[in-house]
DNA sequence: CGCAAGTTTGACGCTGCTCAATCACTGTGG
DNA sequence: CCACAGTGATTGAGCAGCGTCAAACTTGCG
């Protein structure tokens, strides 16, 4: 045991401090200093890019509010969604070693980002070994949902990926506290974008989207979604969350590079705060 | 310039090194600590595990010869391969910081496996910081490899889809030596394998081949894959290979946590050697 | 030699795409 | 304040790409 560890479920405001948080317990100065690091965010509105395809990167980005979408197109003009970046969300850490974009990342709603120079990322793991094994496992996360999207969009029906992906949305948003009462949220997408990533028409998404309406599984009010059955929807979906990780620390490994000295333990279930100013979808 | 260095292109019998030697000029005595590591190879046989999914993973592995995939499987039985590991190609090493794998990795033929502990790796990581480097720069290409498959499979005919795949398997077995002077090379896969690659059903995809081999685009006999006109079978896939980053060295970054002394330029086109013993798959 | 696994081929039909028209919503300029 | 344009949602008709089913056929292997 540490006497610096604040155990009790983090409700900071941050969100990234709340993700993190999930999964490896941090003290309260491992905190300031990450919210020293997101004092000056930048304000990006919908529609913008954050990176181009080809570009060389310059900075690491951490999602304070909104949402954004890594991407790559097609001559033709196909565009496949490779991830979402959500509140608390950050982008590739490793992307300083590479001189070349292999995708673009675009702001689905309007967002408050933070761009870190990657030297302070480093700098910040080196300082607090916690951090670094939260963001590695944060990274670790988005990978196996790549993963899981290569599932989705290789193997599962159109009614299927649709209600996989709102599962998926859903329980993300939950760490960071996104999600209300009656599992509705924000989701700032357009049919389209959903199309893009579950390699599926626009059209055809909406046919899908009506079956689960017609069902009632889902509702959609004002670029807002509601999960009326989640039990239902996930059944339908072949959801099982264990791939993202976000059920509170994993036991601790010894032959690691990067360790932590204590085990934590999950915080139960998150509480949900109001949520932030984010940009409403149409549907 | 330093004197350790061996700028002429690596043409190590260890695919491994062949393989990071692309990527960052290996001084002597670092492929001899590759070398030292990879003198215990175990044997598998096709159709063999490494892992399965929920297994806690104790090792990372780097494949000497032979092929294996990651998979993830669907309770229908419907399979999703995720990516292959190729000769000189290495699981992914942080893979320990987690305790259950979220993938099963599977013997596509038989095959010499190293199995390295993960402290071993990080040990080698640290006293070597090129090897630090180029592990940290095949990492991104693997991850760049997923994003690319989701793209194929998403947004790709089933033509095109097959197509593209041969043209990745072709770059990234030409960067270690795997293909003969008439872009022939060991394909241990069946159609099974390239439908749950590529998302399609194993009776499409042999129609698919048909009509390949019918433009006279390929050709397959005994498990070689030949490809009879790369830019057309390319221009047909849309295939680009600057995600593979197999094109030698790339320039340095000044705010990097791993930074290597030396800036080193491409080696040129890499000579084919013979290849070794890869089970021939059937087709 | 005979089984097992994989390939090949055809017929058939469903899932999901294309094309096209209409509607709803929002922001803009006159 | 309203006309208008732009973007996205919705819906239908038609069909094509691809999956399903079924039946040979081929090859490797015990």
């Amino acid at each position: 045991m540490q006497p610096l560890l604040i155990r009790a479920p983090d409700q900071s405001a941050n969100p990234f401090v709340r993700k993190l948080g999930r999964v490896v317990p941090l003290a309260a100065h491992e905190r300031a200093a990450i919210d020293q690091l997101c004092r000056n965010p930048r304000q990006h509105a919908r529609g913008t890019s954050l990176v181009h395809e080809g570009d060389r990167p310059q900075s690491i980005f951490l999602m304070l509010t909104g949402w954004a979408h890594c991407y790559k197109q097609l001559e033709n003009g196909r565009r496949q969604i490779i991830s979402y970046l959500l509140p608390g969300d950050i982008s590739d850490i490793r992307v300083g070693s590479i001189d070349k974009m292999d995708h673009s990342i675009g702001l689905l709603s309007d967002a408050e980002v933070v761009h870190i120079p990657a030297a302070e990322i480093f700098t910040l793991m080196d300082r607090f070994p916690r951090i670094e094994r939260a963001v590695m496992l944060a990274a670790l996360a988005r990978e196996a949902t790549m993963r899981e999207w290569l599932l989705n969009v290789g193997q599962r029906f159109a009614l299927q990926r649709v209600a996989h992906l709102f599962c998926e949305v859903r329980a993300r948003l939950s760490v960071v506290g996104l999600i209300d009462d009656k599992n509705s949220f924000a989701l700032p997408l357009s049919q389209i974008d959903l199309a893009d990533t579950t390699g599926m028409t626009a059209m055809h998404v909406n046919r899908m989207l009506r079956r689960l309406r017609n069902d009632k599984l889902i509702s959609t009010h004002k670029g807002r979604l509601t999960i009326l059955s989640l039990e239902t929807l996930a059944g339908l979906a072949g959801f099982n969350k264990d791939y993202l990780h976000a059920d509170g620390p994993v036991a601790e490994k010894p032959n690691l590079k990067v360790l932590s000295s204590v085990s934590g333990h999950g915080s139960g279930d998150c509480a949900e705060i109001g949520e932030r100013r984010v940009y409403a979808g149409i549907f």
